[in-house]
RNA sequence: GCCGUUGUAGCUCAGUGGUAGAGCAUUCGCUUCGUAAGCGAGUGGUCGGAGGUUCGAAUCCUCUCAACGGCACCA
C-alpha cells in the first residue's frame, strides 16, 4: 500500500474556492483538510472536493493548486457520487448473500446505478428484497471507503487467486500509465477508479433495487451474459418518491395501455409486430399525414407510390442484400424460381423511377417522397409495442441532386424539419452527426466518405445547429444528422435524419447529363421529419399523455343530453359541426351526464357539449373542455351555437 | 437472437392437484337525471398452444408461441 500520489516536491498548494477567495496550504492537504480550514460544518457536509473539475476523495491528498470546490449532498456532483456508491454497496451485500458471485462493473447512470455479476444460479425478484435490507446493514455499519494502490501484476495475480477473472481481465486491459486503485469498505474491497464517499454511511437510504436483467460482458452478444441489477438512488427520500412518482405518470401515459383504452390499435400473435389500426387511431395516421403532405407539398416535393416485392438481385445491386440480407423477409416464387425481396426501406426503388427517361442536370434537384410501407424482420426481443415494429410506413424521401445542391437541400430541409416539429409541440431539439462506421461495415472510398462528413459539417454549421458528432454510428452507404427530440416527461427520442449518400447512384447507376452534355452521378440525400408514423404516433401519444390537440384527436367534440329532450337538438348540432368539417358524435344513451362525462373525458375527447332543455330552447351548448395535464378541471363556457361552431371550426384547423 | 418474468372472461386481476371466480365492460329491464361511475337481472372462459405425469391438471413436467423488463440489434 502506498500513499495517494502527488507532487512531492510542491512545498505548498494555492487553492481558488467558488467565491474567488484564494487559500494556501502546505502538503500534504486533504480535501478534508481544508473544508475544515473553512468551517467545522462544512467539513461536516463535505463529502468530496472538486479540483479543476477532477472529482478527488475527501481524503486524499491534493496533487496540485487550482480551482477548488467542496462537494456536499447539495452538489449537481454529488448524485453521481451517491450511485457510484450505492452500486459499490450492493455488490457487497450479494457477495455477502451469494458467495461465489463474481463481480464486474457497476456504473451510475441516469437515475440511479447498476452492477454486472457473473453467477450461474439467476438472481430472482425475490432476492432483490434481501439485497436491499443487506444494503440497509452495510450503510448502518457506516463503513469508511479508504483508497489504496497496488501494482498492476500483484493485482491480477490477486484477483485471479481469489476466482475475480473478470476484475483480473479489466486490470490487464487498463492502459499501463493508469493507477490500479483499490476502494476498500470494511471487509469488502474492489478495483476501482473511484472517487468515493468519506463512508457507507454517506449513502443513505434513498435507494431501492429496480429489476434484473441479462446484459453481455463488454456489450458483446459473442460474450457471456451476466446478470445486471438495476437500481435508483437519490440524496433523500423525498427525491427518491419523486422519481417513483415519475415511473407511475409514466406508466400511465404507455402508449400501449391508451392506444387499447383509446380504441386506436391493436396487435396480436398472427401478425406479430405489425399493428392493426383502429379507426380512431387511423384518423390519428391520417391527420398527421395530411399535415406532412402539405408541408413537403410546398417544399417542392413529387410524390410517388413504389411496389413493397422486388426480384433479389435489386437488393444485391443496393448491397442491402449481403449487408441486411439476414432482416429482410425473402419470398421464394417457386413457379419462376425467383427470390423476392419484401423493400426493407424505399430508397432502390426510388432510384428506379429517377432511371426513368433521361434527365438534365436543369431537372435537379428532384425531391421524391413517399409515404413508404417497410419490413424488416427485427429480432424478437426488439420489438416494443407500435415504436419498434416489423411493418411500419415512413415519412420518406429522396433528394437527388448535383454536389453544389448538398448544402442548400440539407439546409432547406432542416428549416422544414424544425418547423415541423415546432408545429408538432416539440421545441427542445439536439442534433448530432453519425460518422462512418468501421472498414468492413461500409461501402465506398475514404475520400467519398471525408467529402460526405464535410458536406453535412458545413451544412449543420451553415444553419448555426449546435451538434454532437457520433463516431463510428453513420449507415452503411452515407453518414446521417440525427435529430432528437424531448417529450413532456424529459425523454429523447431520435426522429428525423438526413443521411448523405455518394453510394447508391452509383451502384443502382443513376446519372444525369451535365452542362457539358456528359454523364453525372447525382448525389441522394435520404431524409425523413418524423422517421416511421407508427412510432411517431406512439410518441405523441405519450407526450400528450393521449390527450392529443384538438386538430390529431380522433374524437374532437362528443355531445352529451342530460335528458331525451335534448335528443333532437343534439341531432341538429351534431349535423352542424359535420358541416363544419368537425370529428364529432352524440351521446343520446338514457344514462346521466355524470357517467357521460365521466366517460368521455376518459376516453381524452378534447371538448363535451352539454345539452339540455335550456340549452335547446335557447340554441346555446354548455362546452366542457378536457382538463390539460397537472389540471384538475377543464375549462367551461356557454356559447351560442353558431359561435360555438366557428370556434371548434377554427380551433381544430391543422396546422398549414 | 440472449437472460429473466408473465400468459385465466373484452379490460384489471384472484384462484398451487378435486365441480373455473371477482370488479368493471357488454346485454336486458327499471330510472329522464345539469358537469367524473343510478338500481336490478342475465350472458360470457376447451385457463396462450402441443405433448406428458396422474383416478383426476389452470395448478406438476417437457416442448413451443407471444407479451413484458433489460442486453445486443435498429439500413
Amino acid at each position: 500500500m502506498q500513499p495517494a500520489s502527488h507532487d512531492k516536491s510542491q512545498k505548498e498548494l494555492k487553492l481558488t474556492l467558488p467565491d474567488g477567495k484564494e487559500l494556501t496550504f502546505a502538503t500534504p492537504v486533504t480535501g478534508l483538510d481544508v473544508a475544515s480550514s473553512i468551517g467545522p460544518g462544512l467539513a461536516k457536509a463535505a463529502l468530496a472536493v472538486k479540483l479543476n473539475g477532477e472529482i478527488i476523495d475527501l481524503n486524499r491528498a491534493l496533487p496540485a493548486s487550482g480551482a477548488l470546490e467542496i462537494v456536499t449532498r447539495k452538489s449537481a456532483d454529488a448524485l453521481e457520487i451517491i450511485r457510484h456508491d450505492t452500486a459499490h454497496v450492493m455488490a457487497e451485500a450479494v457477495q455477502e448473500l451469494f458467495p461465489g458471485t463474481q463481480v464486474t462493473i457497476g456504473p451510475s447512470i441516469e437515475n440511479g446505478f447498476y452492477y454486472d455479476f457473473a453467477r450461474d444460479e439467476p438472481f430472482s425478484t425475490e432476492d432483490l428484497g434481501a439485497i436491499e435490507k443487506k444494503m440497509k446493514e452495510i450503510v448502518a455499519r457506516n463503513e469508511p471507503f479508504t483508497r489504496e494502490v497496488w501494482k498492476r501484476d500483484e493485482a491480477i495475480r490477486h484477483f485471479e487467486g481469489i476466482g475475480e477473472k473478470y476484475k483480473a481481465e479489466i486490470i490487464r486491459d487498463l492502459p499501463e500509465s493508469e493507477e490500479i486503485s483499490i476502494y476498500r469498505q470494511g471487509k469488502w474491497y474492489d478495483l476501482c477508479r473511484g472517487p468515493h464517499l468519506p463512508s457507507t454511511g454517506h449513502v443513505g437510504t434513498a435507494f431501492k433495487l429496480m429489476k434484473v436483467a441479462g446484459a453481455y460482458w463488454r456489450g458483446d452478444s459473442n460474450n457471456a451474459q451476466l446478470q445486471r441489477i438495476y437500481g435508483t438512488a437519490w440524496r433523500d427520500q423525498k427525491e427518491l418518491d419523486a422519481h417513483l412518482h415519475m415511473l407511475e405518470e409514466a406508466e400511465k401515459r404507455d402508449h400501449r395501455k391508451l392506444g387499447r383504452e383509446m380504441d386506436l390499435f391493436h396487435m396480436q400473435e398472427e401478425s406479430v409486430g405489425s399493428v392493426f389500426w383502429h379507426d380512431k387511431g387511423y384518423t390519428i395516421w391520417r391527420a398527421l399525414e395530411d399535415f406532412i403532405r402539405r408541408r413537403i407539398r410546398a417544399a417542392g416535393y413529387q410524390e410517388v407510390k413504389t411496389p413493397q416485392l422486388f426480384d433479389s438481385s435489386l437488393f444485391k445491386a443496393s448491397g442491402h442484400w449481403d449487408i441486411y440480407g439476414d432482416n429482410m423477409f425473402k419470398v421464394e416464387v417457386k413457379a419462376d424460381e425467383r427470390t423476392l425481396g419484401v423493400k426493407p426501406m424505399n430508397c432502390p426503388a426510388h432510384v428506379q423511377v429517377f432511371n426513368q427517361g433521361l434527365k438534365s442536370y436543369r431537372d435537379l434537384p428532384i425531391r421524391m417522397a413517399e409515404f413508404g410501407c417497410c419490413h424488416r424482420n427485427e429480432p424478437s426481443g426488439a420489438m416494443h409495442g407500435i415504436m419498434r415494429v416489423r411493418q411500419f410506413t415512413q415519412d420518406d424521401a429522396h433528394i437527388f441532386c448535383r454536389d453544389d445542391q448538398v448544402e442548400k437541400e440539407s439546409l432547406d430541409y432542416f428549416k422544414l424539419q424544425l418547423g415541423v416539429y415546432k408545429d408538432l409541440g416539440f421545441e427542445n431539439i439536439s442534433v448530432k452527426l453519425a460518422l462512418r462506421p468501421g472498414a468492413n461495415e461500409r461501402l465506398g472510398s475514404d475520400e467519398v466518405w471525408d467529402r460526405a462528413e464535410g458536406d453535412l459539417r458545413n451544412a449543420l454549421t451553415a444553419a448555426g445547429l449546435e451538434f454532437e458528432e457520433l463516431p463510428g454510428e453513420g449507415a452503411f452507404y452515407g453518414p446521417k444528422v440525427e435529430f432528437h427530440l424531448t417529450d413532456a416527461i424529459g425523454r429523447t427520442w431520435q426522429c428525423g435524419t438526413l443521411q448523405l449518400d455518394f453510394n447508391l447512384p452509383e451502384r443502382l447507376d443513376a446519372s444525369y447529363i451535365g452542362e457539358d452534355s456528359q454523364r453525372h452521378r447525382p448525389v441522394m440525400l435520404h431524409r425523413a421529419i418524423l422517421g416511421s408514423m407508427e412510432r411517431f404516433i406512439g410518441i405523441l401519444i405519450e407526450h400528450h399523455a393521449g390527450k392529443l390537440p384538438l386538430w390529431l384527436a380522433p374524437v374532437q367534440c362528443v355531445i352529451a343530453t342530460i335528458t331525451s329532450d335534448a335528443d333532437d337538438y343534439a341531432q341538429e348540432v351534431l349535423e352542424k359541426l359535420k358541416a363544419a368539417g368537425v370529428r364529432a358524435v352524440a351521446d343520446v344513451r338514457n344514462e346521466k351526464i355524470n357517467y357521460k362525462i365521466r366517460e368521455h373525458s376518459l376516453q381524452k375527447i378534447p371538448e363535451i357539449w352539454v345539452v339540455g332543455k335550456r340549452e335547446a330552447e335557447e340554441a346555446k351548448v354548455a362546452i366542457r373542455h378536457l382538463a390539460a395535464e397537472g389540471e384538475k378541471q377543464g375549462a367551461q363556457e356557454v356559447l351560442a351555437l353558431d359561435a360555438a361552431i366557428r370556434k371548434i371550426s377554427d380551433e381544430s384547423a391543422p396546422p398549414q
